[in-house]
This record gives C-alpha cells, structure tokens and sequence, in this order.
DNA sequence: TATGAATGAGGGTTCATTCAT
DNA sequence: CATGAATGAACCCTCATTCAT
C-alpha cells in the first residue's frame, strides 16, 4: 500500500543521499533502490529536492523534539547538557545516515527549502546554547570561550554519524556518556563521582 | 605562464567544490571561474576527478609534512598533542575549504584514487593516536576510552573549517590554543598553568 | 450524470486545445479543468486525439448542415453568398475556439481521422464554391480570378475567431452584415441597396 | 563554418515547427533534420523558445523593414494600401512557413517574449491601420467600419500562408495585385484602371 | 596555447495510457 | 463510476570529454 511504499522511497533516498551525496545520486539510482520506475517514484515525491529538504526537516524535528522533551524542567544546567550530549550522540549513532545528510547536503537547497531546515537546526541549537549559558552564569562551567566551546562540542558529536558502528566493542549507551564526560570536562564542569571515573573503576 | 592558468584552476575548483560539491560543480562552472574555455582546462588538468585528487592529496600531504616537522622530537606527549591540535586548528581556519573538500568528497573517489587519500589521512591520524597512545601509557591522559577520544576530538577539530571565520572576535592563536586545552581536558590531562586558565586571569 | 460530464470534458478540451494547443495541452490539464481524475478522463473520451476529432467533426457538421439548410431553394447566388458568409461570421463569433481548433490542429489527426475532417470541410466549402460560380456564370460577380477570390473570403471570415469579443461596439448582426458586404464588393457585386450604404445613411 | 550550421538548424526549425506546431516539435526532430546530435544544438540556439522567438522576431522585423521602407513618402492612402497589400501577400506567399508561425505560436511564448514580438506585429500593424484612417479620413475609403474591415483585410492576406503555392496558375504578383484590388474594393474605394479591370481585358 | 565544434550518455521530469481495486 | 498506482517512452536540456584547427 501506499504508505508503505512511500517509505521506501524514503529509505532508498537516505541510503543513496548519504552513500553519495544527493548530486551524485540519479533518480534513476533512486528508482532501482526502490524497485520503481522513475515515473513512479514522482507519484511519492513532488521533486528530488523536496525530497531531500523533507528528510532533513524530519530529521531535525524529531531530534528537536526529543530534546526539548528531554530537557523540559531539568533546572541543573550540568544535568541539562549531559542529556542533550547522551540524546545527540544516541540519535547519530543510530541514524547516521540522515544525520550526515542533515550535515552534508545544505547547501543543495534551494533558499526557501534552506530557511526552513536552518530554523528547525538553529531552534535545537539554542537548547545546547541555553544549558551552556546557564552553566556559565551559575559557575559550574569553567571554560574561557563557551560559544566556541559549545559549537566544537556540537561538531564532536555530530562527528558520531561519520563513524560510529554497532559492531563496535562500546555499547551505545557507554559510548554516549563518554561523550557527555568529555563534554563536560571540556567546559570545565568538575566531574564529581562522573561515569567516566565510574568506569575506570576509581 | 602555465603554472599561473594551473593555479588558477585549482583555486577555482577548491573555490567551488568546497562550495556547491564536486557533483555539484560543472566543468562549466569551473571553466567560468578559471577564465578559460572548457577545452582549455584540460590543458590544466587531468580530469575533473583528477582534480579533485591532486587537491586532496596536497591539503593532505601539507597537513602531514608539517605535522610531522613539528612533532618530531617533542618526547612529551602532552606537548605533542597540544602542537597537533594548534597546527589541525590553524590549518583548517586557514584552509577550510580545501579540508572541507577532503572530508566531504571522498565518497567520490575512485578506489585507486581513494587509496592514495586515505592512505595520507591514516599517516597523518596515526600521529594523533601515537601521541594519545604515549599520553596513556605514561599516565599523562586518564581517558577511559582513549581511541574514542582521540577520534571524537578529530572530529571536533574538522569542524573548525565548518564554522571559522577570521572576522571572528577571537584571533586564530587564542582558537588554536583554546581548542588544545578543550583537547587536553578532555583527555583528563591535569592542565597545569594551560592558556586556559591564564586566559582566565587566574 | 454521464451525459453532463462527457459535456464537461468536451467543454474542457475546446477551452484547452484553443488556447494552448493540443499537443500544449496534458491530459492533466483536462484532467484538472474537468475536475476528474486522469484515469476518469478515460470513461468520457477514446484517447486525446479522438477526443480532438470530435471536436472538430461537430463544430464542422454543425456548419455544413445549418449553411446547407440556410442555402437549399436559394435560387440567388448573391443572397445564397451573402447568407453564407453571415453565417460564418456568425459561427466563427459565437464558437471562435471550436473554429480556431479546426483551422489550427488539422496537421495533429492520424490520416484516417484527418480524412475525414477534410471531408466536411471540403463540403462546406464546396456551397460556397457553388455560389461563386454561379454568380460569376450569371454576371452577378466580376472577379477576375473567382477560385482564388473565394478562399481569400474564407479565410477572411474565418479570421473572426481570432479577434471578435461579444464586448466589441459592433453588434454581431451588423457584423455579420458587414462581412457580407465586404465580400460582396470583393466578388464586385453591384451592391444595391446594401445595409453597408444604409449605414452610412445614404 | 559556424554560420552554415546555424542557418541549417534555423531552416529545420521553421519547417518542422510549422509544419508540426512548436509543442509538436521534439528536439530530436530538430536534431535529425538539422543534420545534428540534440547535444549539438545547443551550440546554435539558446532554447527550443529562444529559437521561435527568434525566428518569430526576424520574420517580423523584416516585414516590418521592408513595409516601412515601401510606404514611406507616399502620400496617397490609397496607393500605400495596395503597396502594403501587395507586400504583405508577396512575403507571405514566398515565407509561408515563417508567417504562420507567427500566426500560429505566439500563444507558446513566455511572456516577455511574446512583448517583443507583440510590439513588432502592432508596429506593422499600425502602418495599415494609418493607410486606412487617412484613406478615410480623405474620402477615398468609404467603408462603414473601419477597423473591422482592416483586420478582415489583414486576415484575409495571412491566409495566403496557409495555401499558396507556387505551382498555381496565378503568378505571384498577378496575386498580390488581386488582393490588392480585393482590398480596395472592400474599403470602397473606387477603382479607376486597376489591375483588375485590365486583367478582364476592358 | 587556446578554443569552437561535436557528441554519447545521462540529468530530472512529464507524457499518454492502462489496470486492479 | 471512479481512481490511486504504475509504467515505458519521451520530454528538454546538460554532462564530461575529445579533437581538429
């Protein structure tokens, strides 16, 4: 039935998209990996670009989503960017391949399409901006340039979609409070009694 | 001259792969850009992906011959990973586009071409590890999960050539400097007496 | 009920076909303009091309048959030319899409269906023919090239449904009239007692 | 040589495009008459509609030229008409093809083309429309409706692209000479020793 | 050195039509 | 009666590349 289809047009666009980039991707390419023909493939997408820009915004709003979700009511701002770091490392883990579109693939937008996805982005931006911010007024941060901080923190765990496998010896779960240690280590939090020193079993 | 009309080539090329992708650049566009008819840019180059290699290979190799240089002889690992960290830093600030081409293109690549790449890359990644690998041994860095570490922090420093600009309030040294100390940090090095903290006025 | 809704394709087809074309015009714009689905269409019609036939043959059997009733018993070449031509300046007014599509999209049918709209509008145009030369045999006309005077008049009227709107000063009857005259003049009837001399008040 | 190119496709282009219509045209056709691969014509023409217009553009402006050139400095309406008539049959006679393009695609063109062609056709129209209010308004003209009985007029000289042909009996300007007394005698003005009568031997 | 001309292959998209539901 | 789904063929146009001059 149609939904079902639908998504797996979806499917084989975040495959190729990110295997090859949305200019090196043909419809033709995205028709076999569909297992439709080209002109069938329009009756589940308006155009190859909107195609991308609604994976992007997908993409985006979920993970908007479930980090305001997350984020909601928790005062601590030290607490507030270990669940924002865990979130963003998890969801790049596990979708790497929307992910590095998201990353990647902005440029190719048309300006309208690109105001869209850079709003829904800048929107989840600002909760890591908030928890950073927060952190600093209250003095549990310790880092001279937390604007720059925070944007080199954002690029680490955006970096989790462009390596990251499952088959790796680090459960995922390890491997996203790792992050949050090192994040907060990086701002200058004092990691009292952290997972970090947890594991190394002092 | 002809070695002008080549370098005028190949600026145009990092000019527009970096900024619409190298599928998304037409030899007309680079023809436009270089001042020359289409015909004649292939007195300047092999083929478009040839291009597109020889540029990859010298942002590569430059990145290595220097990394190399400055690292050679330094015994502290602590030492040697703040040089790397300053010298990645400044070379990405300085050459985004061209480190922006090797991290995105490389899917492009055909296997052959690939292999030289990446076999640059590894050299020049292996010196990262060696310094982070050496910091551990000797106690100096007290991460759990150094290989992560060491990758996440990569990553966290490719984003430079994502975001810098030199209209920046921060001058470049004081980047390069502040980025070694988010490393180090995140590395669970003790920073004694770190830019960091002298920035601080402490 | 069906009867309405093949009237509703029809009506949608002359709108389209005169005014961007039948090849112009996608079976999605019938589709949209006859508010029905594509595969919908395909109750009401044979194909695009029948459909365009249709057109053709009905407005032309309309004319040949209301010129072939307004035409029998006149024994008057002149009052049988100039009911013919009112009568298709008429036509040409009130229907001027229908007309324009017969004279434009002649070169689209298949031999078989064109054959058979040649056919019609030879026979329509053999009524005129027959007034011409029965004018010119009685003296009624003084043309010096009779053949080539008619087809000129033709075309002349025929130019109607390129320009009139109901919006226009003239009243259509006065229009029609005047045609009349005008082709009377051309074929160099003495025109006596004229409503073009009426007009003018003499 | 360049220019021979382009020429070839231009003739491709006005015999396939009237004999086909525009939309009925394919580039392909264009490809195969014009002697040429599609990828190849590109070379000599902007677009499928840079070409018509093209074309539309230079047929016009050559009728216009050449109208403006005969009717300058002739004082007599009269005169001027027949010297429009007998141009316009003439060049409509010997570039049927062009003319009815112009006739037939204007409706295709984008809209800023269509202006420009636009006002070319009102600038030669206007040279008619002066002929006939100046044979009017010196009493040479005595014809009910003006306006009406011009466009009649110019009408009935476009169907001369939809069927002349050389092989006819009638030599050209004989025609055109025809369609000039047609003209007047429609208009009313009284035709002293035209080539009509003189054809009829009085 | 430089380029106009040329092209086979492929770009994204729409075509008119059919058919199972 | 009506339509979503499907498609092979074709749409106009651009691709990267070669070659004679």
């Amino acid at each position: 039935m149609a939904l079902d289809t639908r998504e797996r047009v979806r499917r084989a666009a975040v495959k190729l998209f990110a295997a090859k980039g949305f200019h090196g991707t043909g419809i033709r390419d995205l028709a076999q990996e569909s297992k439709l023909s080209t002109a069938s493939l329009y009756h589940y997408m308006g155009s190859k670009e909107e195609l991308l820009a609604d994976i992007m915004r997908d993409c985006l709003r979920t993970l908007l989503d479930s980090a305001t979700a997350e984020v909601t009511g928790v005062p601590d701002p030290v607490e507030r960017l270990r669940k924002l770091v865990k979130l963003h490392v998890r969801a790049h883990a596990r979708k790497p391949r929307e992910t590095r579109i998201v990353d990647h693939e902005i440029h190719v937008l048309t300006p309208a399409a690109r105001r869209s996805v850079v709003a829904l982005r800048d929107a989840y931006e600002s909760l890591w901006a908030d928890a950073v911010a927060d952190g600093v007024a209250c003095g549990a941060f310790t880092t001279a340039h937390p604007g720059v901080t925070r944007i080199a923190l954002l690029e680490m765990c955006n970096g989790v979609a462009r390596w990251y496998s499952p088959r790796g010896s680090l459960p995922l779960d390890e491997l996203a409070a790792h992050y949050a240690d090192v994040a907060l280590r990086a701002l200058g939090a004092c990691p009292q009694g952290s997972a970090e020193r947890q594991s190394k079993g002092e």
